[in-house]
DNA sequence: GCCAACGTTGGC
DNA sequence: GCCAACGTTGGC
């Protein structure tokens, strides 16, 4: 069973639009031990969340993953690893990090909790109440 | 631009 | 191995 992430982006480094535009990147620059476990655990069909930060701060769309965890290719330090992923769709409505942080369902996401680390885990529940946001 | 949260580093 | 200092991230 496939399981849900979330990944967060700068949009000035690296928006939606863009990855729209390359049909298909490697995540790469995660020089953080949790969020690179977490793209360890990531499996190929997986669904993971694109959240922009610092700018929008909300979900815009969803990406699948089309290749597990590998070396990094942007260093030689086998710390660090990418994976790829794929554009799936776009949200028809992008939803705010101030719609899920009033949401008590999502209380305890990643996002919410931790909000510093860029590759955190989403339950089966939080990725039905925020897709119910979204307007699917 | 400020500041809180949190991860990392380095001295002991 | 503890903990203070420091750096970075990201929301506001």
């Amino acid at each position: 069973m496939a399981a849900y992430w979330l990944v967060k982006s700068e949009p000035f480094k690296y928006s939606w639009d863009q990855f729209v535009k390359d049909g298909q990147t490697f995540w790469d620059g995660v020089r953080n031990y949790q969020a690179r476990n977490n793209l360890r655990g990531m499996k190929k069909g997986d669904l993971v969340f694109f959240y922009h930060s610092n700018e929008g701060l909300e979900i815009v769309g969803i990406a699948k993953v089309v290749k597990e965890a590998y070396q990094d290719p942007t260093t030689d330090d086998t710390n660090w690893v990418v994976v790829d992923l794929k554009p799936v769709k776009k949200l028809p409505k992008p939803v705010t990090l101030a719609q899920m942080k009033a949401d008590i369902r999502l209380e305890k996401l990643g996002l919410i909790k931790q909000g510093r680390l860029s590759v955190s885990s989403v339950t089966v529940e939080e990725w039905g109440v925020i897709e119910e946001m979204a307007g699917f």
